[in-house]
DNA sequence: CACACTTTTAATATTTGGTTAACACACCCG
DNA sequence: CGGGTGTGTTAACCAAATATTAAAAGTGTG
Protein backbone atom coordinates (compact mmCIF):
# COMPACT_ATOMS: atom_id res chain seq x y z
CA UNK A 1 0.00 0.00 0.00
CA UNK A 2 2.17 2.82 1.66
CA UNK A 3 5.03 3.87 -0.13
CA UNK A 4 6.72 5.18 2.78
CA UNK A 5 8.30 3.72 5.83
CA UNK A 6 6.55 2.07 8.18
CA UNK A 7 5.74 3.73 11.08
CA UNK A 8 6.13 2.24 15.18
CA UNK A 9 4.95 3.39 18.33
CA UNK A 10 6.70 2.81 20.69
CA UNK A 11 5.60 2.84 24.65
CA UNK A 12 7.50 2.05 27.68
CA UNK A 13 8.04 3.87 30.58
CA UNK A 14 11.64 2.68 30.77
CA UNK A 15 13.62 5.31 28.82
CA UNK A 16 16.27 2.37 28.34
CA UNK A 17 14.19 0.30 26.60
CA UNK A 18 12.72 2.65 24.51
CA UNK A 19 16.10 3.98 23.71
CA UNK A 20 17.34 0.28 22.63
CA UNK A 21 14.46 -0.68 20.62
CA UNK A 22 14.00 2.88 18.97
CA UNK A 23 17.89 2.65 17.93
CA UNK A 24 17.75 -0.66 16.51
CA UNK A 25 14.25 0.03 14.25
CA UNK A 26 15.54 3.15 13.16
CA UNK A 27 18.65 1.02 11.86
CA UNK A 28 16.69 -0.26 10.04
CA UNK A 29 14.60 2.17 8.41
CA UNK A 30 11.67 3.05 10.29
CA UNK A 31 9.56 6.08 11.30
CA UNK A 32 9.89 5.50 14.84
CA UNK A 33 7.16 7.33 17.87
CA UNK A 34 7.71 7.20 21.12
CA UNK A 35 5.42 7.37 24.31
CA UNK A 36 6.56 6.46 28.01
CA UNK A 37 2.84 6.58 29.80
CA UNK A 38 -0.87 5.92 28.10
CA UNK A 39 -2.01 9.06 28.00
CA UNK A 40 0.94 10.32 25.39
CA UNK A 41 0.83 6.95 23.39
CA UNK A 42 -3.11 7.35 22.64
CA UNK A 43 -2.47 11.11 22.12
CA UNK A 44 0.46 10.16 19.17
CA UNK A 45 -1.61 6.96 17.96
CA UNK A 46 -4.52 8.74 16.59
CA UNK A 47 -2.27 12.06 15.50
CA UNK A 48 0.02 9.60 13.47
CA UNK A 49 -1.73 6.30 13.04
CA UNK A 50 1.10 3.98 12.84
CA UNK A 51 1.35 0.83 11.39
CA UNK A 52 2.36 -0.90 14.32
CA UNK A 53 2.35 -0.27 17.90
CA UNK A 54 4.27 -1.75 20.41
CA UNK A 55 3.03 -2.02 24.38
CA UNK A 56 5.18 -2.73 27.29
CA UNK A 57 2.92 -4.11 29.81
CA UNK A 58 3.72 -3.08 32.93
CA UNK A 59 3.18 0.48 33.16
CA UNK A 60 1.86 2.63 35.78
CA UNK A 61 -1.43 4.35 35.18
CA UNK A 62 -2.72 2.77 32.46
CA UNK A 63 -0.91 -0.51 31.65
CA UNK A 64 -0.65 -2.07 27.81
CA UNK A 65 -3.78 -3.75 28.75
CA UNK A 66 -5.78 -1.04 29.07
CA UNK A 67 -4.29 0.83 26.09
CA UNK A 68 -5.00 -1.81 24.00
CA UNK A 69 -9.09 -1.83 24.49
CA UNK A 70 -8.71 1.91 24.07
CA UNK A 71 -7.14 1.23 20.66
CA UNK A 72 -9.61 -1.71 19.67
CA UNK A 73 -12.36 1.07 20.81
CA UNK A 74 -10.67 3.72 18.72
CA UNK A 75 -12.53 3.75 15.32
CA UNK A 76 -9.48 4.85 13.63
CA UNK A 77 -7.22 2.83 15.32
CA UNK A 78 -8.78 -0.38 15.78
CA UNK A 79 -7.17 -2.33 12.77
CA UNK A 80 -3.54 -1.34 14.05
CA UNK A 81 -1.15 -4.21 14.52
CA UNK A 82 -0.65 -4.39 18.30
CA UNK A 83 2.11 -6.06 19.91
CA UNK A 84 2.92 -6.51 23.74
CA UNK A 85 6.13 -6.59 25.38
CA UNK A 86 6.45 -8.60 28.24
CA UNK A 87 9.05 -10.06 30.69
CA UNK A 88 9.11 -13.86 31.41
CA UNK A 89 8.17 -13.96 34.85
CA UNK A 90 4.88 -12.22 33.95
CA UNK A 91 4.02 -14.92 30.95
CA UNK A 92 0.42 -15.54 32.49
CA UNK A 93 -0.69 -12.38 31.37
CA UNK A 94 -0.59 -13.82 27.70
CA UNK A 95 -3.79 -14.79 27.82
CA UNK A 96 -4.88 -11.68 29.06
CA UNK A 97 -3.11 -9.81 26.23
CA UNK A 98 -4.63 -12.05 23.24
CA UNK A 99 -8.38 -11.03 25.07
CA UNK A 100 -7.41 -7.38 24.98
CA UNK A 101 -6.56 -8.36 21.20
CA UNK A 102 -3.41 -7.91 20.93
CA UNK A 103 -1.44 -9.72 17.69
CA UNK A 104 1.62 -10.47 19.17
CA UNK A 105 4.21 -10.86 22.57
CA UNK A 106 7.67 -10.03 22.71
CA UNK A 107 9.41 -11.33 25.57
CA UNK A 108 11.82 -9.22 27.43
CA UNK A 109 14.94 -9.08 27.12
CA UNK A 110 14.83 -8.24 23.90
CA UNK A 111 17.33 -9.82 21.35
CA UNK A 112 17.54 -7.21 18.32
CA UNK A 113 17.37 -9.58 15.89
CA UNK A 114 14.54 -11.94 16.98
CA UNK A 115 12.89 -8.51 17.12
CA UNK A 116 13.19 -6.90 14.20
CA UNK A 117 12.49 -10.23 13.01
CA UNK A 118 9.07 -10.17 14.81
CA UNK A 119 8.31 -6.37 14.07
CA UNK A 120 8.74 -7.29 10.13
CA UNK A 121 6.35 -10.13 10.28
CA UNK A 122 3.80 -8.27 12.09
CA UNK A 123 4.01 -5.26 9.80
CA UNK A 124 3.67 -7.12 6.84
CA UNK A 125 0.42 -8.83 8.46
CA UNK A 126 -0.60 -5.12 8.23
CA UNK A 127 -0.49 -5.31 4.63
CA UNK A 128 -2.46 -8.07 3.40
CA UNK A 129 -4.98 -9.36 5.44
CA UNK A 130 -5.88 -12.28 3.14
CA UNK A 131 -2.30 -13.51 4.26
CA UNK A 132 -3.14 -16.36 6.31
CA UNK A 133 -1.63 -16.07 9.72
CA UNK A 134 1.44 -18.68 9.76
CA UNK A 135 0.04 -19.93 13.18
CA UNK A 136 -1.00 -23.57 13.81
CA UNK A 137 -2.65 -24.76 17.09
CA UNK A 138 -2.68 -28.18 19.10
CA UNK A 139 -4.78 -27.37 21.88
CA UNK A 140 -2.18 -25.85 24.16
CA UNK A 141 -0.09 -24.84 22.16
CA UNK A 142 0.62 -22.47 19.62
CA UNK A 143 3.45 -22.37 16.98
CA UNK A 144 4.17 -19.65 15.15
CA UNK A 145 6.07 -20.33 12.18
CA UNK A 146 6.68 -16.46 11.14
CA UNK A 147 8.33 -15.51 14.61
CA UNK A 148 9.69 -18.66 15.29
CA UNK A 149 7.75 -19.15 18.80
CA UNK A 150 6.22 -21.88 20.46
CA UNK A 151 3.37 -20.85 23.26
CA UNK A 152 2.58 -23.50 25.43
CA UNK A 153 -0.77 -21.95 27.64
CA UNK A 154 0.51 -18.94 27.81
CA UNK A 155 4.22 -19.48 28.08
CA UNK A 156 6.43 -18.70 25.42
CA UNK A 157 9.24 -21.15 24.58
CA UNK A 158 12.05 -20.09 22.81
CA UNK A 159 13.39 -23.25 20.74
CA UNK A 160 16.94 -23.72 18.78
CA UNK A 161 16.34 -23.30 15.19
CA UNK A 162 16.95 -27.62 14.89
CA UNK A 163 14.23 -27.58 17.47
CA UNK A 164 11.97 -25.35 14.96
CA UNK A 165 12.64 -27.18 12.31
CA UNK A 166 12.07 -30.43 14.14
CA UNK A 167 8.87 -29.07 15.35
CA UNK A 168 7.56 -27.76 11.90
CA UNK A 169 8.24 -30.72 10.12
CA UNK A 170 6.47 -32.96 12.72
CA UNK A 171 3.05 -31.27 12.76
CA UNK A 172 3.39 -30.32 9.23
CA UNK A 173 1.57 -33.99 9.00
CA UNK A 174 0.21 -34.57 13.15
CA UNK A 175 -0.09 -38.15 13.27
CA UNK A 176 2.34 -38.71 10.44
CA UNK A 177 5.49 -41.20 11.58
CA UNK A 178 8.32 -39.49 9.94
CA UNK A 179 11.45 -42.43 10.20
CA UNK A 180 14.87 -41.22 10.95
CA UNK A 181 15.52 -41.26 6.92
CA UNK A 182 12.92 -38.82 6.39
CA UNK A 183 13.55 -36.58 8.99
CA UNK A 184 17.28 -36.54 8.11
CA UNK A 185 16.61 -35.88 4.64
CA UNK A 186 13.97 -32.93 5.13
CA UNK A 187 15.86 -30.91 7.63
CA UNK A 188 19.50 -31.83 7.09
CA UNK A 189 19.60 -32.22 3.68
CA UNK A 190 20.23 -35.62 1.04
CA UNK A 191 24.20 -35.51 2.05
CA UNK A 192 24.78 -34.31 5.32
CA UNK A 193 25.75 -36.99 7.60
CA UNK A 194 25.09 -37.06 11.32
CA UNK A 195 25.13 -39.67 13.90
CA UNK A 196 21.99 -41.17 14.49
CA UNK A 197 21.74 -40.16 17.96
CA UNK A 198 21.48 -36.88 17.01
CA UNK A 199 17.76 -36.45 16.29
CA UNK A 200 17.40 -37.97 19.38
CA UNK A 201 18.90 -35.52 21.35
CA UNK A 202 16.72 -33.06 19.82
CA UNK A 203 13.47 -35.08 20.01
CA UNK A 204 14.48 -34.95 23.58
CA UNK A 205 14.93 -30.85 23.89
CA UNK A 206 11.62 -30.57 22.14
CA UNK A 207 10.12 -32.97 24.44
CA UNK A 208 11.77 -30.74 27.55
CA UNK A 209 10.47 -27.87 26.33
CA UNK A 210 7.00 -28.53 24.76
CA UNK A 211 6.34 -31.60 27.06
CA UNK A 212 6.28 -35.13 27.01
CA UNK A 213 3.11 -35.90 25.48
CA UNK A 214 2.90 -34.44 22.33
CA UNK A 215 6.22 -36.53 20.62
CA UNK A 216 5.57 -40.15 20.35
CA UNK A 217 8.10 -42.81 19.09
CA UNK A 218 7.03 -45.45 17.53
CA UNK A 219 10.09 -48.09 17.80
CA UNK A 220 11.69 -49.51 14.94
CA UNK A 221 9.74 -46.82 12.93
CA UNK A 222 10.39 -43.27 14.01
CA UNK A 223 8.87 -40.45 15.52
CA UNK A 224 4.98 -38.42 15.45
CA UNK A 225 3.29 -35.81 16.88
CA UNK A 226 -0.02 -36.12 18.20
CA UNK B 1 10.36 -42.08 -1.44
CA UNK B 2 7.55 -39.28 -2.62
CA UNK B 3 8.02 -37.90 -5.26
CA UNK B 4 7.54 -34.09 -5.22
CA UNK B 5 6.72 -32.94 -9.00
CA UNK B 6 5.87 -29.48 -7.83
CA UNK B 7 7.61 -27.05 -10.36
CA UNK B 8 9.75 -24.08 -9.20
CA UNK B 9 11.06 -21.34 -11.43
CA UNK B 10 14.43 -19.62 -10.30
CA UNK B 11 15.17 -16.36 -11.65
CA UNK B 12 19.05 -15.28 -11.50
CA UNK B 13 21.08 -13.21 -13.49
CA UNK B 14 23.97 -14.90 -11.63
CA UNK B 15 24.61 -18.55 -13.58
CA UNK B 16 26.56 -19.71 -10.55
CA UNK B 17 23.91 -19.29 -8.44
CA UNK B 18 21.28 -20.34 -10.59
CA UNK B 19 23.17 -23.58 -11.13
CA UNK B 20 24.08 -24.10 -7.63
CA UNK B 21 20.08 -23.49 -6.26
CA UNK B 22 18.81 -25.74 -9.74
CA UNK B 23 21.17 -28.62 -8.70
CA UNK B 24 20.04 -28.63 -5.06
CA UNK B 25 16.14 -28.44 -6.23
CA UNK B 26 17.03 -31.01 -8.74
CA UNK B 27 18.17 -33.44 -6.38
CA UNK B 28 14.93 -33.78 -4.47
CA UNK B 29 13.15 -34.15 -7.25
CA UNK B 30 11.39 -30.54 -7.89
CA UNK B 31 10.85 -29.73 -11.20
CA UNK B 32 12.94 -27.17 -12.14
CA UNK B 33 12.74 -23.58 -14.58
CA UNK B 34 15.33 -20.93 -15.26
CA UNK B 35 15.44 -17.99 -16.40
CA UNK B 36 18.25 -15.63 -16.26
CA UNK B 37 15.93 -11.97 -16.60
CA UNK B 38 12.91 -10.62 -15.80
CA UNK B 39 11.30 -11.05 -19.59
CA UNK B 40 12.19 -15.02 -19.83
CA UNK B 41 10.85 -15.14 -16.10
CA UNK B 42 7.59 -14.11 -17.12
CA UNK B 43 7.23 -15.98 -20.36
CA UNK B 44 8.21 -19.74 -18.66
CA UNK B 45 6.16 -18.53 -15.64
CA UNK B 46 2.89 -17.85 -17.54
CA UNK B 47 3.63 -21.44 -19.55
CA UNK B 48 4.24 -23.23 -16.54
CA UNK B 49 2.67 -21.81 -13.68
CA UNK B 50 5.07 -22.65 -11.28
CA UNK B 51 4.22 -23.36 -7.76
CA UNK B 52 6.93 -21.41 -6.45
CA UNK B 53 9.08 -18.83 -8.02
CA UNK B 54 12.46 -17.93 -6.57
CA UNK B 55 13.24 -14.26 -7.82
CA UNK B 56 16.55 -12.61 -7.00
CA UNK B 57 16.01 -8.94 -6.11
CA UNK B 58 19.24 -7.63 -7.47
CA UNK B 59 18.50 -7.84 -11.47
CA UNK B 60 18.95 -5.28 -14.16
CA UNK B 61 16.26 -4.32 -16.47
CA UNK B 62 13.11 -5.58 -14.61
CA UNK B 63 14.30 -5.84 -10.80
CA UNK B 64 12.78 -8.80 -8.42
CA UNK B 65 10.28 -6.33 -7.09
CA UNK B 66 8.64 -5.22 -10.64
CA UNK B 67 8.39 -9.03 -11.10
CA UNK B 68 6.86 -9.70 -8.29
CA UNK B 69 4.42 -6.94 -8.65
CA UNK B 70 3.93 -7.91 -12.83
CA UNK B 71 2.69 -11.37 -10.90
CA UNK B 72 0.57 -10.13 -8.37
CA UNK B 73 -1.02 -8.39 -11.49
CA UNK B 74 -1.24 -11.62 -13.73
CA UNK B 75 -4.65 -12.88 -13.20
CA UNK B 76 -3.83 -16.41 -13.82
CA UNK B 77 0.00 -15.69 -11.45
CA UNK B 78 -1.28 -14.25 -8.32
CA UNK B 79 -1.58 -17.21 -6.26
CA UNK B 80 1.78 -18.58 -6.60
CA UNK B 81 4.48 -18.44 -4.21
CA UNK B 82 7.14 -15.99 -4.16
CA UNK B 83 10.20 -15.83 -2.45
CA UNK B 84 12.85 -13.42 -2.64
CA UNK B 85 16.76 -14.00 -3.09
CA UNK B 86 18.71 -11.17 -1.58
CA UNK B 87 21.83 -10.57 0.33
CA UNK B 88 22.24 -10.14 4.15
CA UNK B 89 23.22 -6.43 3.73
CA UNK B 90 20.44 -4.68 1.94
CA UNK B 91 17.60 -5.96 4.86
CA UNK B 92 15.95 -3.21 4.34
CA UNK B 93 14.56 -4.03 1.40
CA UNK B 94 12.86 -6.84 2.56
CA UNK B 95 9.65 -4.27 3.42
CA UNK B 96 9.91 -3.21 0.43
CA UNK B 97 9.41 -7.14 -0.29
CA UNK B 98 6.80 -7.70 1.12
CA UNK B 99 4.88 -4.75 0.33
CA UNK B 100 5.00 -6.00 -3.48
CA UNK B 101 3.81 -9.40 -2.17
CA UNK B 102 6.24 -11.78 -1.39
CA UNK B 103 6.12 -14.88 0.50
CA UNK B 104 9.25 -14.95 2.08
CA UNK B 105 13.06 -13.84 1.79
CA UNK B 106 15.85 -16.44 1.58
CA UNK B 107 18.76 -14.49 2.30
CA UNK B 108 22.53 -15.33 0.44
CA UNK B 109 24.82 -16.76 0.48
CA UNK B 110 22.03 -19.39 0.70
CA UNK B 111 22.96 -22.92 2.44
CA UNK B 112 21.50 -25.83 0.40
CA UNK B 113 20.03 -27.13 3.95
CA UNK B 114 17.73 -24.34 4.58
CA UNK B 115 17.37 -23.34 1.48
CA UNK B 116 15.29 -26.83 0.79
CA UNK B 117 13.49 -26.87 4.10
CA UNK B 118 11.98 -23.72 3.31
CA UNK B 119 11.01 -24.38 -0.20
CA UNK B 120 9.56 -27.53 1.19
CA UNK B 121 7.71 -24.91 3.91
CA UNK B 122 6.62 -22.79 1.09
CA UNK B 123 5.17 -25.31 -1.21
CA UNK B 124 3.32 -27.18 1.50
CA UNK B 125 1.44 -23.39 2.27
CA UNK B 126 0.85 -23.18 -1.14
CA UNK B 127 -1.72 -25.68 -0.94
CA UNK B 128 -0.74 -28.38 0.89
CA UNK B 129 0.84 -30.73 -0.99
CA UNK B 130 -1.58 -32.89 -1.37
CA UNK B 131 -0.63 -36.61 -1.29
CA UNK B 132 -3.35 -39.64 -1.11
CA UNK B 133 -4.32 -40.47 2.21
CA UNK B 134 -2.56 -43.68 3.10
CA UNK B 135 -6.22 -45.30 4.12
CA UNK B 136 -7.39 -48.62 4.21
CA UNK B 137 -11.64 -49.33 5.50
CA UNK B 138 -12.67 -52.24 6.48
CA UNK B 139 -16.15 -51.90 8.04
CA UNK B 140 -15.10 -50.70 11.21
CA UNK B 141 -12.03 -50.86 11.38
CA UNK B 142 -9.40 -48.16 9.78
CA UNK B 143 -6.06 -48.42 8.88
CA UNK B 144 -3.81 -45.51 8.52
CA UNK B 145 -0.40 -46.36 6.62
CA UNK B 146 1.06 -43.25 7.29
CA UNK B 147 0.52 -43.14 11.42
CA UNK B 148 0.60 -46.87 12.10
CA UNK B 149 -2.32 -47.03 13.71
CA UNK B 150 -5.81 -48.36 13.80
CA UNK B 151 -9.45 -46.84 14.18
CA UNK B 152 -11.92 -49.10 15.45
CA UNK B 153 -14.92 -47.55 15.64
CA UNK B 154 -13.48 -44.16 16.41
CA UNK B 155 -11.19 -45.36 19.21
CA UNK B 156 -7.49 -45.09 17.75
CA UNK B 157 -5.32 -48.12 18.32
CA UNK B 158 -1.98 -48.23 18.47
CA UNK B 159 0.44 -51.01 17.08
CA UNK B 160 4.13 -51.77 17.11
CA UNK B 161 5.66 -52.18 13.80
CA UNK B 162 5.50 -55.96 13.65
CA UNK B 163 2.01 -56.06 14.23
CA UNK B 164 1.65 -53.64 11.89
CA UNK B 165 3.39 -55.18 9.29
CA UNK B 166 1.02 -57.91 9.55
CA UNK B 167 -1.91 -56.56 9.25
CA UNK B 168 -1.15 -54.68 6.66
CA UNK B 169 -0.27 -58.10 5.06
CA UNK B 170 -3.34 -60.01 5.82
CA UNK B 171 -5.62 -57.03 4.84
CA UNK B 172 -3.44 -56.35 1.44
CA UNK B 173 -5.68 -59.42 0.40
CA UNK B 174 -8.95 -59.82 2.43
CA UNK B 175 -9.74 -63.59 2.09
CA UNK B 176 -6.31 -65.06 0.92
CA UNK B 177 -5.33 -66.97 3.30
CA UNK B 178 -1.32 -66.74 4.14
CA UNK B 179 0.75 -69.64 4.76
CA UNK B 180 3.43 -69.44 7.88
CA UNK B 181 6.16 -69.53 4.83
CA UNK B 182 4.28 -66.81 2.90
CA UNK B 183 4.27 -64.52 6.08
CA UNK B 184 7.76 -65.41 7.31
CA UNK B 185 9.17 -64.47 3.32
CA UNK B 186 7.26 -61.43 3.29
CA UNK B 187 7.42 -59.71 7.42
CA UNK B 188 11.26 -61.00 8.25
CA UNK B 189 12.39 -61.57 4.76
CA UNK B 190 14.35 -64.55 2.84
CA UNK B 191 17.03 -65.42 5.53
CA UNK B 192 15.74 -64.54 8.99
CA UNK B 193 14.93 -67.80 11.03
CA UNK B 194 12.85 -67.52 13.86
CA UNK B 195 10.53 -69.76 15.74
CA UNK B 196 7.38 -71.18 14.87
CA UNK B 197 5.45 -69.68 17.97
CA UNK B 198 6.70 -66.01 16.82
CA UNK B 199 4.07 -65.42 14.30
CA UNK B 200 1.21 -67.06 16.60
CA UNK B 201 1.98 -64.42 19.30
CA UNK B 202 2.07 -61.41 16.91
CA UNK B 203 -1.77 -62.72 15.52
CA UNK B 204 -2.57 -63.38 19.09
CA UNK B 205 -1.45 -60.01 19.83
CA UNK B 206 -3.01 -58.19 17.08
CA UNK B 207 -6.80 -60.43 17.86
CA UNK B 208 -6.03 -58.84 21.23
CA UNK B 209 -6.20 -55.01 19.70
CA UNK B 210 -8.61 -55.20 16.74
CA UNK B 211 -10.86 -57.73 17.65
CA UNK B 212 -10.85 -61.69 17.34
CA UNK B 213 -13.23 -61.45 14.80
CA UNK B 214 -11.15 -59.74 11.95
CA UNK B 215 -7.89 -62.77 11.41
CA UNK B 216 -9.07 -65.89 10.88
CA UNK B 217 -6.84 -69.37 11.03
CA UNK B 218 -7.59 -72.56 8.58
CA UNK B 219 -5.45 -75.15 10.50
CA UNK B 220 -2.68 -76.60 8.76
CA UNK B 221 -2.20 -73.75 6.44
CA UNK B 222 -2.32 -70.13 7.55
CA UNK B 223 -4.04 -67.03 8.22
CA UNK B 224 -6.65 -64.67 6.56
CA UNK B 225 -8.21 -61.56 7.28
CA UNK B 226 -11.90 -60.87 6.79
C1' DC C 1 39.31 -13.76 21.43
C1' DA C 2 36.18 -14.61 25.01
C1' DC C 3 31.52 -15.51 25.69
C1' DA C 4 27.11 -17.56 25.08
C1' DC C 5 24.64 -20.56 22.57
C1' DT C 6 23.55 -24.38 19.44
C1' DT C 7 24.68 -28.70 17.44
C1' DT C 8 26.98 -32.97 17.44
C1' DT C 9 29.41 -36.75 19.37
C1' DA C 10 30.16 -40.25 22.39
C1' DA C 11 29.43 -42.99 26.26
C1' DT C 12 25.97 -44.99 29.34
C1' DA C 13 21.46 -46.22 30.92
C1' DT C 14 16.92 -47.62 30.11
C1' DT C 15 13.07 -49.19 27.73
C1' DT C 16 10.35 -52.21 25.02
C1' DG C 17 9.11 -55.01 21.21
C1' DG C 18 10.35 -59.40 19.54
C1' DT C 19 11.39 -63.91 20.47
C1' DT C 20 11.53 -68.02 22.88
C1' DA C 21 10.17 -71.82 25.49
C1' DA C 22 7.09 -74.19 28.23
C1' DC C 23 2.68 -75.42 28.58
C1' DA C 24 -2.45 -75.62 27.52
C1' DC C 25 -5.91 -76.56 24.42
C1' DA C 26 -8.48 -78.34 20.37
C1' DC C 27 -9.18 -81.51 16.94
C1' DC C 28 -8.50 -85.68 14.10
C1' DC C 29 -7.88 -90.55 13.67
C1' DG C 30 -6.74 -95.28 14.89
C1' DC D 1 -9.71 -93.38 24.60
C1' DG D 2 -4.99 -91.72 23.99
C1' DG D 3 -1.41 -90.19 21.14
C1' DG D 4 -0.32 -87.01 17.36
C1' DT D 5 -0.38 -82.64 15.22
C1' DG D 6 -1.11 -77.95 14.91
C1' DT D 7 -2.39 -73.71 17.24
C1' DG D 8 -3.28 -70.59 21.46
C1' DT D 9 -1.46 -68.49 25.64
C1' DT D 10 1.66 -66.82 28.89
C1' DA D 11 5.58 -64.97 31.08
C1' DA D 12 10.34 -64.37 31.06
C1' DC D 13 14.34 -63.11 28.62
C1' DC D 14 17.30 -60.59 25.46
C1' DA D 15 19.03 -57.50 22.24
C1' DA D 16 18.12 -53.70 19.53
C1' DA D 17 16.23 -49.23 19.67
C1' DT D 18 15.82 -45.28 22.05
C1' DA D 19 16.59 -42.06 26.08
C1' DT D 20 19.68 -39.56 28.68
C1' DT D 21 23.64 -37.17 29.91
C1' DA D 22 27.83 -34.69 29.68
C1' DA D 23 31.31 -33.03 27.16
C1' DA D 24 33.31 -31.59 22.76
C1' DA D 25 32.94 -29.12 18.62
C1' DG D 26 31.05 -25.61 16.03
C1' DT D 27 28.77 -20.70 15.49
C1' DG D 28 27.99 -16.30 15.80
C1' DT D 29 28.65 -11.80 18.41
C1' DG D 30 30.29 -8.07 20.78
Amino acid sequence: METQNASILLVDDEPDILEFLSYNLQKEGYNVFRASNGNDAMKIARKVRPNLIILDVMMPQPDGYEICREIRRDEHLKDSVVAFLSAKSEEVSQIEGFKVGADDFIGKPVKPKVFLFRVQALLRRQGGEKEPLNRVFFEDLMIDKESYTVVKRGVTIELSKKEFELLILLTSRPGKVFTRDEIFRKIWGPDVIVGERTIDVHIRKLREKIGLGNIKTIKGVGYYFS
